[in-house]
RNA sequence: GGAGAGAUGGCCGAGUAGGUCGAAGGCGCUCGCCUGCUAAGCGAGUAUACUGGGAAACCGGUAUCGAGGGUUCGAAUCCCUCUCUCUCCGCCA
């Protein structure tokens, strides 16, 4: 959310900086619906003060048949009040549910432009494998190898959804557990196993309620969504916080499935695990001081690229423009790995910087000192890493060409000693 | 699922015949005093949001005692609904 203030006081500027996003005029009606408001707030505080100083003097009238054309005045300002009041608690609904639709302003640094093909390579790293034969697609070496069931999946559940089976289930496992010990042990992040459900104001706080429910599964009977990501559940461990300043920053890791509907998507990317209603990622979420935030989306980023150079998996790095960062986004980049069965590249992770803009909707603050005024802290998070499209790379980098797949040297203790998959 | 208890400020904890309660007291914390050091002691201060004024320090208004609604001139205190927590019983991985 961004702050009421900031849109009223530079209101040209906001407007010029959300539109870069493309599409159309993201604050039209902010004006007169702000306006309103104040009036109306005016007003009825106004008579509040008066009924409030009223009552007290009733209070101290003795004699009570003294207080009775006070009371008579107080009882129809209290009826103007209660007409104002409901007023107000309309536009307040109406104001709040406007502002919560208002996407992020782009980071000054975001690279303008209008779609994915605007986007900026930042880096690249690793070499790509050299093949003596045409590299097949992921969901070829998986059904060959018997470790990958999309008709067993379709089966149980239905359209993108898939079983895994033995050293399949098994590599799943070990790409869970090799980036936690990583994230854990080697970069200081804290393991957290959060709730795959969660409510209505955790999914507001994150940003993708109220504008993205069609993106999500939810229950019905409690009012629950299933998690698209760990980033909401993690993000609003601290919802409603004032955090230490000396806590800062604090790092959290955790694996979780994740739930998406796809909704929009029909057609892309069909066959393999790529685009999954169900997929399990490691995440990684930080909450710094604003003047930190920069820098820790680069180490955060460099955490996520670890994972791929410990697994020899070549990717680039890609900072995303302004008509492709998320809603919430301020800055991202997205790594993508390669896949020599689509002879491109494919994103992994997406590494973000929302600035205040979720702290703001979720609460989240800290104090400089001791009695400062509490502010917003910076949130941050990236996957560290989409685990079932690390599982593509790897079956497709590592491919052989008897149909078997060489399991890259830092996961085969993860694997029980395995070092080959056939 | 059944029975009961509870939800107050950073924490603990008063406050129900409705008014002077943003809320006693304690702890913690901050500043000052005192003191070889530490501890103890003394004094002052110590919520948040919105809003008005001010360059600012700061000053004023309104709201907030789990959430929402009601009664009333006036509600932490009375009434209704909901949520959550705890205890006991049942069931269960």
């Amino acid at each position: 959310m961004l702050d009421t203030k900031y849109i009223r006081e530079n209101f040209e500027e906001a407007e010029r900086r959300l539109s870069t996003r493309g599409g159309s005029s993201f604050l039209e009606g902010f004006k007169a619906l702000d306006q309103k408001r104040l009036m109306l707030l005016k007003e009825s505080e106004s008579l509040k003060a008066l009924r409030n100083s009223v009552s007290e003097e009733i209070s101290r009238i003795r004699d009570k048949s003294e207080a009775q054309e006070k009371i008579l005045e107080m009882r129809s300002v209290s009826a103007k009040i209660k007409e104002l009041d409901e007023m107000l608690k309309k536009l307040d609904e109406e104001l709040g549910l406007f502002l919560l639709s208002v996407p992020n302003l782009p980071h000054p640094d975001t690279p303008i432009g209008a779609s994915e093909a605007d986007n900026v390579e930042i880096r690249r790293w690793g070499k790509f494998p050299e093949f003596s034969f045409a590299p097949k697609p992921h969901w070829e070496i998986g059904e060959n190898l018997r470790i990958l069931d999309f008709e067993c999946g379709a089966k149980l559940t239905g359209a993108r959804f898939t079983l895994y089976r033995g050293a399949g289930a098994r590599l799943e496992r070990a790409l869970i557990n090799f980036m936690l010990d990583l994230h854990t042990d080697e970069h200081g992040y804290t393991e957290v196993l959060p709730p795959f459900m969660v409510n209505r104001e955790s999914m507001t706080g994150t940003g993708q309620l109220p504008k993205f429910e069609e993106d999500l599964f939810k229950m019905t009977d409690p009012d629950y969504f299933l998690i698209p990501t760990a980033e909401v559940p993690l993000t609003n461990m601290h919802r409603n916080e004032i955090l230490k300043r000396s806590d800062l920053p604090l790092s959290y890791v955790a694996y979780t499935p994740c739930f998406r509907r796809e909704a929009g998507s029909y057609g892309k990317d069909t066959r393999g695990l790529i685009r999954q209603h169900q997929f399990n990622k490691v995440e990684l979420v930080k909450f710094t001081h604003p003047s930190d935030s920069e820098a820790e989306l680069e180490k955060l980023t460099l955490h996520a690229e670890k994972v791929l150079q410990l697994l020899e998996l070549p990717y680039r790095v890609v900072g995303l423009c302004s008509g492709d960062i998320g809603f919430s986004a301020s800055t991202t980049y997205d790594i993508e790995v390669w896949l020599p069965s689509q002879n491109c590249y494919r994103e992994i992770s997406s590494c973000s910087s929302f600035g205040d803009f979720q702290a703001r909707r979720a609460g989240i603050r800290f104090r400089e000192q001791e009695k400062s005024k509490p502010e917003f802290v910076h949130t941050i998070n990236g996957s560290g890493l989409a685990v079932g499209r690390t599982l593509v790379a790897i079956l497709e980098n590592c491919q052989q060409e008897d149909g078997t797949v060489i399991i890259p040297s830092q996961l085969r203790k993860y694997m029980g000693g395995t070092e080959k998959i056939c």
